[in-house]
DNA sequence: AACTCGGGGAA
DNA sequence: TTCCCAGAGTT
């Protein structure tokens, strides 16, 4: 095993090359002493999980700006973080925020846990997200592997098992290299390093800090690890999906079962997607339709969906539903899929 | 262990 | 198109 990657190799590369993020206190403030707040970065992990820095930015700095404490948050209505998680993804971990927010109150006196045993039993919070915590917000010294580690450790290495079973190994080599100086900001330079210079594509193996010591990079191989298992065809579902605007402009929405494909998310009606949906409006009402369709792609399986649309009367009482004035609801605060489907309907009008 | 769960940017 | 992204929860 190369024990002899230094610290402070990366950590004198971190101090000059740090990306600067809103959640972050960069290496210099670091250094005088300065912490960055638990909420912050808990609150950034969860949306930075499988969710790229560039998405992530503008979302955080929403959600502070609306509840600029932890308080503030575990005070707020479900329906209320669901609409500002809104096109940002795995809608679970809105629903996780809330729950989580309200347990650090109930069960840690509204001081956020800083071991990583605790952490680990918070909702939405798993193996990297605890680690993760636990290091940046605690400067703990914890193992933390997410998928840009994993890449720097896969090269460093020259590790030929194909992920994800070369999990436990990294893990294990990860623990080997993880400092007692400096451990929040070493597992952030890794972090940094795996996203501006040990990258997926074209690594920039000749400005990388670590390119004496990284054996894919001695071996010429570093384009081609880590190796990955092949991942299965995403097979196609179709379905509808039913704009119904009553004569006052209010829309006809329903809030999502809270489990499930955009959990507790509010949505048109829709039926039900599958390889040979039937076509069943929640009203009756003269329908409107084209013939172009919304090609949206989930995480398993790609979607085709037809748009419907009608006008209904005032007295119009669909079973399931509500109708929202338009004034009083924001296109914004629906899933992306249900966005795409009110531009295409938008034309029906 | 395998499956579920979003969406966007890059190549 | 495919891959990847500061992964976690459920079955």
């Amino acid at each position: 095993m190369n024990s002899k990657v230094k610290p402070s190799i990366l950590l004198n590369w971190y101090d000059k090359n740090a990306r600067e993020m809103p959640w972050r206190i960069g290496p210099l403030d670091r250094t005088s002493g300065i912490r960055p707040s638990p909420y912050h970065v808990w609150l950034s992990e969860i949306m930075l999980q499988q969710t790229t820095v560039a998405t992530v930015r503008s979302y955080f700095i929403k959600f502070i700006r609306k509840w600029p404490t932890l308080e503030k948050l575990a005070q707020a209505e479900e329906s209320e973080i669901t609409a500002a998680w809104a096109g940002l993804g795995y809608y679970a971990r809105a629903r996780n925020l809330l729950k989580c927010a309200k347990i650090i109150f109930s069960e840690y006196g509204g001081k956020f846990p800083s071991d990583y045993k605790t952490l680990l039993k918070l909702p939405g919070v798993g193996p990297y997200t605890a680690g993760a915590i636990s290091a940046i917000a605690f400067d703990r010294n914890e193992v933390v592997v997410d998928g840009n580690i994993e890449r720097v450790i896969s090269r460093l290495f020259e590790i030929e098992t194909p992920l994800p079973n070369s999990k436990d190994e990294i893990t294990e080599i990860a623990r080997g290299l993880t400092p007692e100086v400096r451990p929040g900001d070493y597992v952030q330079a890794m972090m940094d390093l795996g996203a501006t210079v040990c990258t997926p594509v074209a690594p920039k193996c000749l400005v990388c800090p670590l390119e004496q010591e990284c054996l894919a990079n001695k071996n010429g191989s570093a384009n081609l690890v880590p190796f990955k298992l092949k991942k299965k065809k995403k097979p196609t579902r179709r379905g509808f999906i039913y704009i119904v605007k009553r004569v006052d402009q209010a829309y006809l929405l329903e809030r999502r079962p809270a489990k499930g494909l955009l959990g507790g998310m509010l949505g048109w009606p829709t039926s039900e997607w599958c390889a040979d949906p039937k076509d069943k409006p929640p009203v009756d009402a003269n329908w409107q339709t084209t013939n172009s369709q919304i090609r949206h792609t989930f995480t398993h399986f790609h979607l085709e969906v037809i748009v419907k649309f009608a006008n209904v009367p005032l007295n119009c009482q669909p079973k399931q539903g509500v109708f929202l004035e338009e004034n009083d609801f924001d296109l914004t605060s629906l899933p992306t899929l249900f966005q795409k489907a009110y531009k295409l309907g938008y034309l029906l009008k």
